[in-house]
DNA sequence: CTGGATCCCCTATGATACTG
DNA sequence: CAGTATCATAGGGGATCCAG
């Protein structure tokens, strides 16, 4: 048995809270996405008004950040079967729960 | 003149607040730097301290990191002229004021 | 309409060696 | 001790074309 240092458990404490933050930090950093998660929770929420409201992405960034923040849960989609087919997106639980994070981030960017 | 549409006024909202959430994320989404604020607030503010507590990051990086804290006001340093020279760091007041936000990302991270 | 496939480029990160 | 200079690399983002 190694004998712990308070060091060590000094540093495996925080590199634990790191590690999450971290994971946080990675899930929204996306280039589109809190952008994204903002014009969503704002009504723009298909793939085409996405397109109206982000100029400058391209369809592959776009598609591909969606079925990111999907596959992190912070998004879901409806897929309704028309001709063409139609596509919803919404913020699930833990979309929401991120905004007021972002509005925390906004916020303190304008400090100084 | 260029009559503005509801839809014009709307995106330039919400692209603002998008622009300042991204500055924000972009000055603390480098690879250790969310690490590197949370252990200078912990006492580790020194080059060789951080080095010690962060053993994968390389001596270039981490001093570009430093510097770009130091560039964005999150953290300041002293200069102590002794032999050999020896620097400390510290946050200054934004930097303190982004703990309870990395605090919050940690904490919503581990939703669900 | 909603994206997937493919290719290219740029920047952040990393490794190594060197300096005041 | 506290960095800087140089070179190499990988992954994110962008452009274009194509498909269900």
């Amino acid at each position: 048995m190694i004998k712990e240092t308070s060091s060590n458990a000094y540093n495996r404490k925080f590199l634990h809270s790191v590690c999450r933050i971290n994971g946080a930090l990675e899930t929204i950093a996306g280039r589109w996405k809190a952008l994204m998660l903002i014009h969503i929770a704002e009504g723009k929420n298909r793939f085409s008004l996405l397109k109206q409201v982000l100029p400058t992405v391209s369809d592959q960034v776009l598609g591909r950040q969606l079925r990111e923040l999907e596959a992190d849960g912070l998004i879901g989609k409806t897929v309704i079967a028309e001709v063409p087919v139609r596509v919803d997106y919404h913020l699930t639980e833990k979309g929401e729960a991120i905004l007021p994070i972002l509005d925390a981030l906004a916020q303190w960017h304008d400090k100084r």
